[in-house]
DNA sequence: CATGAATGGAACGATTAGAGAACAAAAGTG
DNA sequence: CACTTTTGTTCTCTAATCGTTCCATTCATG
């Protein structure tokens, strides 16, 4: 899928975003890559875009997401062991259903805080509104518990998940810690930690290092449901 | 399914992009299948697009992509537990049932707490899966403000409401009051008063004789874009 | 020998890559 | 707010790599 020069600056891009969670510029770009022009990693920014592997706010300095990494590589090149949770997939192609501005996603089961996913691995899936989702591979997930609550996230929602591997300051992700616990929150770094914000004055943050958390997407929409 | 040489390629291409993450350019291929020529495995590659093996973007260098291989490989469906060398599934494309359980609905406008519905009875329509849904008549309203920001309606969202005369306390409505402000609020009944209750402790509840206010509908599902 | 399929060859055009510079847009500073 | 610095965007050239296409040739088979 990518060229040796897309690979060199996606693995780059990758961890610099791991280590301090800030993309590099263009400028440190070209000097990673031993280049002598920024035009050059423009161009190679814009093939790692197209090809959906990074993400980025047009004109904006170091807003850079990484989505995917090629063939399993895992993100942040953490050895850690991880249980059922969302498993690393090819891209899924989404297609929208004809006549229809809506989409199949599959359901992966349920998120709460300190609790991993259940991995109902069913064949569950839930019909959504393409105008709730961007471009990208999504899946949902039920939520379960009350931490995120004055975030307007209440236990029984649907959570609408676009998937990447990073998430810039602010951002609502699925965090999966030490490969084990999966949660919705708030996503910030300080420093050389990582903190993983609850949306409920009852609830603690939680202090990471890096290389203990993984992003396994972003809060992307929401559906609930009143009977 | 395949030719042999097929399966050859399909091989080489997921061996290399297993490796190193990196596409193998016609060239590469070339020698890798014995071929001295290009054009040979310009037709293979042709084959297995054709066939879903794998994808690819028109006119760009080392762009392929595998999307399954051959045989009975176990494609996803792994539910045990997994450690960090992830051996990867290929799976298979998703491409989404046709969704015959949504339904369109109307966008009706915007609702605010104080403020009368903005008469926007314009094309505007949103796709719904029917599970958010009950039976009866629903319409969408954007909400537009804090007034029931405890309940986890933001200002942004999107109601969808069941049409309905009456309903039970402790429901979340859509009252129209004196024939002139649509609010969304908690209905309840004290004595002969109504009462209207947001969900915000800096708003106060109100309180009407039951003929100012009549029930335009009731809360039957929430949806909520993150952008 | 005819035929269709697979292969080889080479020309052609498009993409990728590197460099340099000028410019425009954000972010930071006092 | 004005000014400076940082950062991203665009353009032009040049060269190498890469993908596409067309046509001739070979091969296997009946």
């Amino acid at each position: 899928m990518l060229t040796a020069k897309q690979h060199e600056l996606l693995l780059f891009i990758n961890q610099r975003l791991d280590e301090s969670g800030i993309s590099p510029s263009f400028e440190e770009m070209k000097e990673a890559l031993d280049l002598k022009s920024k035009s050059g990693v423009h161009r190679l920014i814009g093939a790692l875009e197209e090809r959906g592997f990074i993400r980025r706010l047009a004109n904006r300095a170091r807003a850079l997401e990484v989505m995917k990494m090629p063939e399993g590589r895992n993100v942040g090149g953490n050895n850690v062991a991880r249980f059922a949770p969302v498993k690393e997939s090819k891209p899924q192609i989404q297609i929208p259903v004809a006549a229809n501005d809506v989409m199949e996603i599959p359901l992966h089961g349920k998120i709460a805080a300190g609790v991993p996913i259940e991995a109902l691995e069913g064949q569950n899936s839930l019909s959504v509104p393409m105008a709730l989702l961007g471009a990208g591979e999504h899946y949902a997930l039920e939520v379960s518990g009350d931490s995120m609550i004055e975030a307007g996230i209440l236990d029984g929602d649907y959570a609408l998940i676009r998937k990447a591997n990073t998430a810039r300051d602010g951002e609502i992700v699925v965090a999966l810690v030490r490969g084990e616990e999966a949660t919705l929150k708030y996503l910030r770094r300080e420093g050389q930690q990582i903190r993983l914000d609850p949306a409920n004055g009852s609830y603690e943050p939680q202090y990471y290092a890096p290389h203990e958390v993984e992003v396994q997407g972003k809060l992307a929409g929401l559906l609930r449901r009143y009977h």
